[in-house]
DNA sequence: CCTAATTACTTAACCTGTTAACTATTAGAA
DNA sequence: TTCTAATAGTTAACAGGTTAAGTAATTAGG
C-alpha cells in the first residue's frame, strides 16, 4: 500500500562535496515523518470506515455532530479542522446519502445548520465500537505515556510555529 | 488559512449519557493532531516553494534527485514516500517544465531513469538555502532535543503499527 | 518455444487540500 | 437610507492520496 512497504535497497547517498555538505540534514524531513505516522495510524481505522464507504474526514464530521450536536458549516469546519471548501463538498456528500440534514436559519439566511439524521446516528453507533477498539489497541501497543508525550510535543510544535505566524502577520499589516 | 486560525468559541461537548460516556476520548484524534503539526511545519516552507511554483512533493522529488542522484520512478516513489500513481503525475509535470529528464533503459524497456536537468539543478540551488534556513529556524524555536524526541516517537509509532500490519498480512495469507 | 505470472509504470475515478473567485445575505457607515 | 464592507457558504481549478484497472515488457514454467 504505502510506498515503503516493498521497500528494497534505497539508493545510497551520493558522496557529498564540500558544497552540499550542509544539506545532509535534508534527509530527515519533518513533514514526511508526520505524514508517515499519520498514514500508519489511519491504516488502523480505515477498514472499519471503508466497510461503510466512509472516508476519515466524513467520519470526523459524523463524529463531531454526534458528540457536539448540530453545527453550522463554519463551526464544523473549525471543529473538524477541515477547510470550508472541503467541508462544503463533504456535507453535500453526506446529505445526499441521507446521513445528515440541513436546516435553514430564518434569522440569517446565509447560515444553515447541519444535523445527524437517524440513519446517520445508526451508522455512528455501528462504527464507533470498532473505532474505540482500534484506538485502545494503539494506546496499548504504543504505550499510554508515549502517546501522551507525542500529543504534547505535537501541540507544542504547532503552538511554537503558529505563534510566529501571528508575528509575521503583524509584520505584514 | 487553516480552519483553526479564526478559531472562535467552539461548541461545548454535549452532556454525555451513560451510553456514550466512553466516547469522550474521541475528542483527541491522533490523525488530526499529526495533520495539524504537518500543516504548521509546511507553512514555514511554503513561501519559498510557492515563489517558484513548486509543491512540497515536487520539491521532495527534486531534492531526492539532487541528493541521491538519478533514480527510477519506483525508487523515487520509495525514497520520497509518494505512491507511484502520484509520482507518475509529478514526474510528468516536472519533466514538462524542463526540471527533470527521463532516460530510457535499454536493458529493460519498462524502466526509465529520471535525472535533474541543469535547469532543475539551478532551481535547487536557488531554493535550498531558504529551506535550510527554515529548518534551522524550526530546530531553534522548538528545541533540538524535543525535535529529536519527536522524530523518535514518530518512527517508533510507525514501527509499532506497521509491525502488526505484517502480522495481519501473514494471517490473511 | 509458448503461455502465464510478474514487474514497471500509467491511467482513471474519486476524495480532500488549497487558493481564488463568486453569490447571497447581513451589518455598518456616510 | 443607501451604498459599501464583511460574512456564510459555494464553485472552480489544480495538485496529491488512494484504489483499481490497464499496458507493455520481462521472467518463469511447462
Amino acid at each position: 500500500m504505502s510506498p515503503s512497504e516493498k521497500s528494497k535497497k534505497l539508493a545510497p547517498l551520493r558522496p557529498v562535496t564540500n558544497d552540499t555538505e550542509h544539506l545532509r540534514q535534508f534527509d530527515r524531513s519533518l513533514p514526511m515523518s508526520l505524514l508517515k505516522a499519520r498514514e500508519a495510524v489511519m491504516k488502523k481505522f480505515m477498514p472499519a470506515l471503508k466497510a461503510h464507504e466512509l472516508t476519515s474526514q466524513q467520519w470526523r464530521v459524523i463524529r463531531a455532530l454526534e458528540q457536539r450536536g448540530d453545527m453550522e458549516v463554519s463551526e464544523l469546519s473549525d471543529v473538524c479542522y477541515i477547510l470550508k471548501p472541503s467541508m462544503s463538498r463533504i456535507v453535500q456528500n453526506l446529505q445526499a446519502r441521507g446521513l445528515i440534514e440541513r436546516r435553514g436559519n430564518s434569522e440569517d439566511r446565509r447560515r444553515s445548520t447541519m444535523a445527524l439524521t437517524d440513519s446517520g446516528r445508526v451508522l455512528f453507533e455501528k462504527i464507533a465500537p470498532a473505532s474505540i477498539e482500534r484506538y485502545q489497541y494503539i494506546t496499548e501497543k504504543f504505550g499510554y505515556g508515549k502517546l501522551e508525550l507525542l500529543y504534547e510535543l505535537l501541540d507544542e510544535l504547532v503552538a511554537t510555529l503558529s505563534k510566529d505566524d501571528d508575528k509575521q502577520d503583524d509584520d505584514k499589516s
